[in-house]
DNA sequence: TGTGATGCATTAGAAAATTATGTATACATT
DNA sequence: AATGTATACATAATTTTCTAATGCATCACA
């Protein structure tokens, strides 16, 4: 909602993500299933997610083989062998950001 | 460390938890809190600091009050009411976003 | 037949950082 | 005396990363 500012940088980790949950996605599907799990809080723009998939498939961790269903293109995306690498540092760079943030805004302990 | 671009969006938030938290704070003050809670995590640069703490102070959420330490200058910041308000819905929303963040990358363990 | 959903993509612009630089004081070490 | 590090402010150029707007095309359905 509100917080929509807040998530920039974490565009690629999340996308990593989906990807080694669900081994193999399209853009339009990424945009939906974030929405879904996120309730509708977080919505990933186009203008954000075609560049993001394009350079990491540029840097080799997202192979794309594409797909056609009925007379409609689709473009789906899976993890190459250093695509699953990057993800586990990235999500561990994930956690430890958010025990940062949570520690450093946590109401329950005052920051002296 | 490597998740320094991850926080892109939450200066503001971490500026105004912290002077929630201190009364007031000057600005290098606020460089070495940060530094020092996150355990040198995280590093609040010169030139992303002062220019939100400009703004926050534009925007009428920051009084300041310039002090002289020795022969060497000082502004102090401290929150106006409506920069304490400012600060809880902030807040709200940063812990909002973190909960949607750690259900993201993290589904299996729900903080829910 | 036209509206919303699906599916790709790019461009212009804004927001918010980093990096580099500048000024100046203070203190400790060589 | 000179050098480096810390303190303390600030700005400018650049980069990163998004949003908003736009475009093209297919498909379902009322």
């Amino acid at each position: 909602m509100g917080n929509q500012k807040l998530y920039k940088g974490s565009l690629q980790t999340i996308i990593l993500k989906l990807l080694e949950s669900n081994d193999k996605m399209y853009g339009y599907e990424i945009t939906q299933k974030v929405k879904e799990l996120t309730k509708g809080e977080l919505k990933i723009t186009e203008g954000a997610l075609y560049p993001a998939l394009h350079k990491l498939e540029a840097d080799g961790l997202l192979d794309v083989e594409v797909a056609k269903v009925g007379n409609r293109l689709r473009k789906y995306y899976k993890l190459t062998e250093s695509g699953s690498k990057e993800t586990a540092n990235k999500l561990a760079e994930m956690q430890e950001f958010l025990k940062t943030m949570q520690h450093l805004v946590n109401p329950k302990f005052s920051l002296e």
